[in-house]
DNA sequence: GCTGAAATTCTGGAGTG
DNA sequence: CACTCCAGAATTTCAGC
């Protein structure tokens, strides 16, 4: 990666892990003075190695008692449904959407208020991707020990 | 979900897209006072409802040129084995963990800089689960399109 | 990348309904 | 009891070096 430094890799994984962190502790940390690791954040955002902030939120919380992973085998293999695909990930139940090798090419986590919302989404998905989807399989989560770097410490939810 | 409120679940909606929003334009988004909101959102960490805050880095500024999913079929299927699950949770290459129904009951998502540590990480899942593991399937992840229901915009890293 | 000063935000306590 | 208000502390932000 050029421009990127040991700093701003150190930088990165401390985010990682604590988005929250002030700038004040953060230059601390890497042996800097906050305007500067301020600057290289920036930098970092504007390149796209930060991509954004989240919060891990306990589904349960939101009233989300439902999550599923959802594995599409497609017919079509090439990026002429990435339009759909983005389409799909600016759903508001989906938290995640991820291409991948293997047949179940794509990867998609979601949350539901219940299982009928599940139904719902997986004719969605169907109807969306039309003739390409050729199979759903759909998994329910029982338990997240680790999201995201974030530990979700008893694993219960 | 006893004791939150709607305010409580607007809050954990928006912390969830924003992580690092400021408490007081929180507040404005809300409704309420800085103080007022970080009266919360002290409460909603304090009961478990905020894991933690996480950054969402394109992985490659990390020389990560490698993701994968881990997907173990285990023997067993209680939660004696939840000690080892969450050894691995700790396993610094681990961003996610889930416990999930199917047939392949853990899933796991892993970053590494190359392919010899995805070997040997496989490896390692065997020594950890012993003969409790029966089957690992491996796939590459070849797009980023949402994380943690932050977009990853153009999927390409 | 640092410094220093100004603007903003954070934070805890006192006060209000 | 949760919220607001307010003042001091900390952080962020931006200028100039």
């Amino acid at each position: 990666m050029p421009g990127i430094d040991e700093k701003d890799r150190e930088i990165l994984r401390i985010l990682r892990k604590e988005g929250r962190i002030t700038l004040t502790e953060l230059g601390k940390r890497v042996g800097l003075s906050p305007a500067s690791v301020k600057n290289r954040v920036e930098k970092l955002e504007k390149l796209g190695a930060i991509k954004g902030y989240s919060a891990i939120i306990d589904p349960a919380f939101l009233d989300e008692y439902v999550q599923a992973f959802f594995e599409l085998k497609l017919a079509i293999d090439d990026h002429t449904i990435d339009p759909i695909l983005r389409r799909v990930a600016k759903l508001d139940e989906v938290q995640s959407l991820y291409r991948r090798s293997g047949e179940r090419q794509i990867l998609v986590r979601a949350s539901f208020h219940d299982t009928d919302e599940v139904k719902a989404f997986a004719g969605r998905l169907k109807r969306l991707f039309g003739k390409n989807l050729e199979r759903v399989e759909v998994t329910l989560i029982i338990d997240t020990f680790k999201e995201n770097w974030v530990s979700c410490e008893t694993g219960k939810r």
